[in-house]
This record gives structure tokens, C-alpha cells and sequence, in this order.
DNA sequence: TGAAATGTTGGGGCG
DNA sequence: ACGCCCCAACATTTC
């Protein structure tokens, strides 16, 4: 096959990586000098229980066209098409001739599955099939103990990881690809079906810019000042304090080596170094949530810790709706509801508030509320909504114990002071004065009149009470740690 | 990356 | 001047 190299082409192969900067496997084409053929599968069926929700599925037809356009400029346009990637793959190398196929890793299971399939079949067609890490920072495999094992610990991991490699700086994008000789067949994105039958996605569309450009954007925005107060204004909803680059992230719009060596380089010239060594944490977390993923593959739907397979679940469906469509009687659950929603995307802060509220106040399943994100959010990824559901429910690895319970009206007056967050999105409480907005429910009736409210009416009452629920979930956690004892 | 309950301390009012 | 009480502020423990 190598000597065919020059003119036999190379398929690159994209996934989670819709990039053409730092990106390994479009670069180790591009460099070997045969001509390179973009390609993208559509094939959701092969996410097993966790196919791309609605709002990633909004996500991914944006973020597929800006790939597509950047891919033109270089001068190999982007082939799609739909099916099993397997068969796909192989048939297409055998149409174009290709000699090679390059892709960067991902790390769900059910895709380190098929891929690890896919692999050897070409191999077998004999073909050079190879995957690179454009992905992450520290491969999963890369971080393990003394006695090779995966951490289950953040602080240890992050220790370990930082200590060990530092993360190679970003590449360019090649300057321009040889296109293949012969014109290639492909559907066009619309054909994929991605967008949404009925236009929900207003919202998304007013909020978000996908793509590589949108992604260099929130970065260049997050380093112009907002990074240097990160530590503190991170945790503030009514602020742009946080660096919003999750879905890009996710879509391997950025990557992450990129992220982390722009943070790095502006640490050692300007202010706000702590603030900057706090978000590079936060890269580091996204790094954790994959090295567990990987290494603990049934955490997506079972938790990590075993005793919380006996937690006494409630099994309230009217109760996970009203959360769903933010009408719990809290504002700060439901204005965190509602923005989700309506952006596709939710304050950090507040997404652990209102998975506390559901795990905790509501007593319902941590993965009733995995599910309700993964099709809403566009940020959704398994790794990272796997850990942060498991961490809010306290049965995970490095969890909040299960006792720490959030208390909703506290948060609200703690980061959303002023209530321009609930304000916001819950715009039915706008004329409630302080502090009533936090605590409609303990208003005087006068200023409920005089605001136009009438609870039960235009603003629920608490679905539940705090106080009791608390109890509630203290009691249940009682009765599970008895279970484990026997 | 919690909150409530309980314990401790120290300043000030007051007899 | 002194002891007592109250209570806010802070610290520690507990869930």
C-alpha cells in the first residue's frame, strides 16, 4: 500500500472532532500528501441507548455545515452519508481506493466497541486504519495509581494527570487538501434530518454560534477579562462569568489542548492567575469524567457505588414533569428549567441546584434526570452528564455525600442576589420585590396582590416542602446504609 | 462545588 | 468593680 501512498487517498474519518485545527487525523493526512477525503457517517443507531438527543441533534447540523464550508476553502469538500459505519467505511475505501483511514478517538463504550470492530476489518482489507487523540488532554489509560488502578478521586487524578504529562501544544490546520480525482457522491446535510420538525429551536439558534468560528469566539471573549474573575463569578447565573464552551467541546469544535495552552500562556503575563488555575481544574474535571466513563463503562445507567442500587426511589412521573417544565414553586429550580429549555444550556451553579432538587427534594432517579438533559442540553455528553448526575446523587465516584443536601431558597440568595437570573426566566415573578422573588411562597399576601401574583395560579406553590424533603432523603439514606450493613 | 445543629467565645448591658 | 446574662459571631460537629 505505501506505494500507492501518493495517490491513493485517505479518508479522514469525523466524529466528535468537527475541526480543522488541531485536529491529529486531519493533520497526518494532510501531511502525508495524498489527496484526503473528509468524511462523516451518520449512524445514531450505533449510540446504543444514548443516541444524540434534540438539541444535540440541532447542534450537530450547524456545526456539520460551518465544517463543511471550512472544508471547501481547504479544497476537499466533506462527504456525508447515512448508515452503518462499518459497512460504510469499507465499501467507501473500496469505491475511492483509499489506503488509509484516520479518525480521533472517542471514548463512550458503545463506540470503543464498534470502532475497536471497525478497525480490525479494515486492517483486514488492508487497509491503515488509525485513530489518534484530539479529544483530551490525558488519555484514560494514561492516569493510573500505584497499584494500576484507575483513581476514584478527583484531587489524587488531577495530581497524578498534571504531574505526569503536560499536554502537547495545538497544531495548525493543514493550509490546503488535495482533493480526490474522481468527483464523490454524498447526501447533504439536510438530508440527515437533524433539525426539528416543529421550530423549537429559537432559542438555540439566539443564543448559540456552532462551529469552530463560534467556539474561537467564546474563547477570545472568556479571555479578554471574564477568565481573570473566574473563581468567584462562575457561580454567579445572571453573569457571563464562565468561558460557555461545553458544546464545543463536546463537538470537538475546540480542543481541549487548545483551551488549556491559551489559558496557560495568558496565566504567565496577567492578572487573575488563581481564577485561571481554577477553569484549568474544570478542563481537568472534563478529563476525569472521561477517565471514568472508560474505565467504569456501566456507570451510565448504574451507580458507581453498588448500595445505591436498593435507594428507595420514588416513582412520581407528575412530579418529574413539573421539574422538567420548571414549575416546582422554587424559582431558582425553575428559572434553571426554563433556561435549559429555552438555550439548550444551564447555568453550572444551578444545574447542580436543580439536580439536587430532583435527587433529593423529589426523591426521584438520578438517571430520569440524565435522560432529560441528554435530550436537552447541547452540551449533552455522556461522560460528563454521567459524573455529574452520579456526583449529585452522591453514589458516584468523589460524590457529594449523600447528606449534603443543596437548599434551594439559600442558593438563590447566595448567587442570584438581585434575581435577575429568575427574573429572567421566570418573568411571571418580575414586579415581586426583594427578597420575595427567592421565597414567593412566604410573601405577605399583600405583596403578592399588589405583584399581580396569585400562587397556585400564576406561579406554583413548592411541589414540596424543603424542610420536610430534607428529612425525607436524610431518612432514606438511613435506610439504605442499613441495607448495606446487613 | 451544603446546610443545620451544636458548641465556644467575647463584648456589652445591667444589677 | 464584678458577675451574670444575652446574643452575635465564629467554629465545630453532624446529618
Amino acid at each position: 500500500m505505501t506505494t500507492h501512498a501518493s495517490t491513493a487517498p485517505v479518508i479522514v474519518w469525523f466524529r466528535q472532532d468537527l475541526r480543522i485545527n488541531d485536529n491529529p487525523a486531519l493533520n497526518t493526512a494532510a501531511e502525508s500528501g495524498a489527496p484526503v477525503i473528509p468524511l462523516f457517517v451518520w449512524s445514531p443507531e450505533e449510540d446504543g441507548d444514548w443516541e444524540p438527543g434534540g438539541a444535540s441533534r440541532w447542534w450537530l447540523h450547524h456545526s456539520l455545515s460551518r465544517l463543511a464550508a471550512d472544508l471547501d476553502k481547504l479544497g476537499s469538500p466533506l462527504v456525508v452519508k447515512r448508515g452503518y459505519s462499518l459497512s460504510i467505511l469499507r465499501d467507501f475505501a473500496k469505491e475511492t481506493g483509499a489506503h488509509a483511514v484516520y479518525w480521533n478517538r472517542r471514548y463512550e463504550p458503545s463506540t470503543i466497541v464498534r470502532d475497536k470492530n471497525i478497525k480490525g476489518a479494515l486492517v483486514k482489507d488492508g487497509i491503515d486504519a488509525r485513530s489518534f487523540n484530539g479529544n483530551l488532554l490525558f488519555e484514560p489509560w494514561q492516569v493510573l495509581n500505584g497499584k494500576n488502578e484507575p483513581y476514584k478521586v478527583f484531587t489524587a487524578y488531577h495530581k497524578s494527570a498534571t504531574n505526569l504529562v503536560s499536554p502537547p501544544a495545538p497544531a495548525e490546520a493543514p493550509k490546503k487538501l488535495k482533493a480526490p480525482a474522481k468527483k464523490i457522491q454524498s447526501v447533504s446535510i439536510s438530508d440527515l434530518m437533524l433539525l426539528p420538525k416543529i421550530n423549537w429551536a429559537g432559542g438555540l439558534k439566539e443564543t448559540w454560534k456552532p462551529g469552530e468560528l463560534g467556539a474561537r469566539e467564546n474563547l477570545e471573549e472568556f479571555l479578554s477579562g471574564i477568565v481573570e474573575d473566574y473563581k468567584t463569578e462562575r457561580d454567579r447565573p445572571s453573569v457571563v462569568g464562565t468561558s460557555r464552551l461545553s458544546p464545543h467541546l463536546h463537538f470537538g469544535e475546540i480542543s481541549p489542548r487548545t483551551v488549556w495552552h491559551a489559558v496557560r500562556e495568558t496565566q504567565k503575563s496577567s492578572k487573575g492567575s488563581e481564577s485561571k488555575s481554577t477553569y484549568l481544574k474544570e478542563l481537568v474535571w472534563r478529563e476525569f469524567a472521561h477517565h471514568l466513563l472508560y474505565h467504569f463503562p456501566l456507570t451510565t445507567s448504574a451507580p458507581l457505588r453498588h448500595e445505591f442500587e436498593h435507594f428507595p426511589w420514588a416513582d412520581d412521573k407528575e412530579a418529574l414533569k413539573a421539574w422538567q417544565k420548571g414549575k416546582t414553586g422554587y424559582p431558582l429550580v425553575d428559572a434553571g428549567m426554563r433556561e435549559l429549555w429555552h438555550t439548550g444550556w444551564m447555568h453550572n451553579r444551578v444545574r447542580m441546584v436543580v439536580a439536587s432538587f430532583l435527587v433529593k427534594d423529589l426523591l426521584l432517579p438520578w438517571q430520569w434526570g440524565a435522560e432529560w438533559f441528554w435530550d436537552t442540553l447541547v452540551d449533552a455528553d455522556l461522560a460528563n452528564n454521567t459524573l455529574g448526575w452520579q456526583w449529585s446523587a452522591g453514589c458516584g465516584a468523589d460524590a457529594a455525600p449523600y447528606f449534603r443536601v443543596f437548599n434551594p431558597l439559600l442558593q438563590s440568595k447566595k448567587f442570584d442576589p438581585d434575581g435577575k437570573y429568575i427574573k429572567l426566566w421566570v418573568p411571571e415573578l418580575a414586579n415581586l420585590p426583594k427578597p420575595w422573588f427567592h421565597n414567593p411562597w412566604e410573601a405577605p399576601a399583600e405583596v403578592l396582590k399588589e405583584s399581580g401574583i396569585t400562587l397556585g395560579k400564576t406561579y406554583p406553590k413548592p411541589i414540596v416542602d424543603h424542610g420536610f424533603a430534607r428529612e425525607r432523603a436524610l431518612h432514606a439514606f438511613k435506610s439504605l446504609k442499613a441495607v448495606a450493613a446487613k
